[in-house]
DNA sequence: CGGCAATGGTTGCTTTTGTCAACTAATTTC
DNA sequence: GAAATTAGTTGACAAAAGCAACCATTGCCG
């Protein structure tokens, strides 16, 4: 904890300096650092009030108010006395303020473009990845909801995914429950099964994603003319509470729904969390098997559910 | 790219904002900002110059020299004239000064903890491996090599290491060859049948990481008393370059070097770049098999190296 | 060695940036 | 329909920052 501040409040510092640097090429444009911030917002929001403006931006009225009749007197902004409110006044850009910001724009997309012209392409990706994350966390109305707006459902199998599917296994399983890596060779084991009888009519994945990562994953596989089982259920912890794990298992039962007669799962009874939402989804307890697996002592128990 | 650089300004914009909140409420300390800076900066690195402070800050040495002297005056800097040059003096903070910081650092951390106190354990640590990246790239003397310092090694597997290689080789592969998924399952395979025959005491795997992320892995497996296997040779194509690959290459064969007289490798003939690497370690070709696998046309081709 | 250029820092002067409070006009609230 | 609130303006002022001239010292080069 401590030093997670200590690291953020590093970057802090080294951002400061950074966005430093880039306020001072802008100078050059004969704009403050404030005027510009300013110019950019009028163009991406006109028509937009001051009242607005001073809130975004988080700048005093007064001086808002100062560099608006500037603006205007210099031809770049119009402002105009609001028909609903005859307090406020709605202000947009004329066609050379416009001229003006594009300038700015290009002038900014040149300078951001001269400091990152030394990166690869995976390099910028990552960046960018990176940059939306600390957004995305640290915007005000951040919640567990936001983030999983920001997660992706696919479908379709990819290059990679298994793998991935695999680490998350392995990674979680013994993060949460203590179990070996053999666990890890069994569930690879599976998948290099699964693999071989892959049937795409019949097999069905669900992977959700965020910045690129699977952070979740689901599927069925079909054992019969009208038996289905449900495999590889898992959430990145990140991601538990958010929905997206539910909102997976349900693209699966409705997906079973629509093609099977039942459905089963095999799980450990510690998978506490999981096997309530199996329970509210109708799923039954079928079997229950001591085993001495995986390091643990546990229960292996099957889940049913008969579909109606 | 173009995108790229539309996310950076945007964060850029975000960041501006939240530093300036993070700010505002630094005013009640009686410091600005300036100040408070400047203070840090003599407090973590005493004793410093005058010119190596604004150097650092790119601030004006003209509004240092008076923030300075203002220090001076209500005694929170020690401003001593140099020995070696007596045009420059050290500065360093005194009593005085270590305590109003240690208050200013306090109230910072606290912000700061406010500002994240809404985030989970994992998504605090997300953030601030993202964090640590921007930085990373973005520091003025960023290049490969500066990448390739904060990569740590280990050879000690843990759960999810193989998933995460059998995921590298899958997207990588797919990405860089064009293989199917087919290769994916086959490596998974190779993987599972590892973990049935690990021993600690003469199979090997050594796994460089950035940002608690695997980014390049090698492994040498004993084959009988006299020969050894090097397999599951991969580097990120982000870290191809940065000598993260040649590290891993010659810790593997150093091993073998200690430990048996001969090692070999299976790889296909696409594999230009690792190929090179092979034989200017010695490896030479003793077998070429054309093969139709992975859904390409290829030559499946082995290298052995005799140890002297 | 001497002279000129460069460096580290100070100071006066200036502009920019920002704050605060008082004020007007319109709108909302009760 | 009076009181309170809101949107924006303005005057007075202070803080923050930049610029250029300047001094003292040091480094460099013929």
């Amino acid at each position: 904890m401590k030093q997670h501040i200590q690291a953020i409040r590093s970057f802090n510092r080294f951002y400061t300096r950074h966005l430093g640097l880039l306020n001072d090429r802008l100078l050059d444009s004969n704009y403050s650092l404030a005027e510009a911030r300013i110019l950019f917002e009028i163009g991406t929001r006109q028509p937009i009030r001051m009242s607005e403006l001073s809130e975004l931006l988080g700048i005093d009225k007064g001086y808002l108010s100062r560099v608006i009749t500037g603006f205007v007197k210099s031809g770049v902004v119009l402002r105009r006395t609001s028909k609903d409110d005859k307090r406020s006044s709605n202000l947009s850009l004329t066609k050379k303020g416009e001229q003006k910001l594009a300038s700015l724009q290009l002038q900014s997309d040149q300078q951001v473009a001269g400091f990152t012209s030394r990166l690869s392409r995976e390099e910028l990706e990552s960046m960018v990845n990176s940059m939306n994350e600390i957004s995305l966390m640290l915007d005000e109305g951040y919640d567990k909801k936001k983030l999983a707006a920001a997660v992706t459902y696919r479908d379709k199998l990819q290059p990679g995914d298994l793998g991935y599917m695999t680490y998350m296994h392995g990674k979680y399983y013994a993060q949460d429950e203590g179990y070996s890596m053999e666990f890890e060779g069994y569930v690879a084991k599976t998948f290099f099964e699964f693999v071989g009888r892959y049937d795409e009519k019949n097999d069905k994945v669900w992977l959700a994603e965020y910045q690129g990562e699977i952070v979740a994953s689901i599927a069925i596989l079909r054992r019969s003319q009208k038996e289905a089982q449900l495999r590889w259920f898992l959430v990145n912890p990140m991601f538990r509470g958010t929905g997206v794990g539910s909102r997976l298992f349900d693209m699966a039962l409705s997906y079973c729904r629509s093609r099977f007669k039942s459905v089963y799962l095999m799980t450990a009874d510690t998978q506490q969390q999981a096997i309530a939402m199996y329970k509210r989804a109708g799923f039954t307890l079928t079997s229950s098997v001591d085993t001495n697996q995986w390091g643990m002592r546990l229960k292996e128990e099957r889940y049913d559910l008969i579909i109606s």
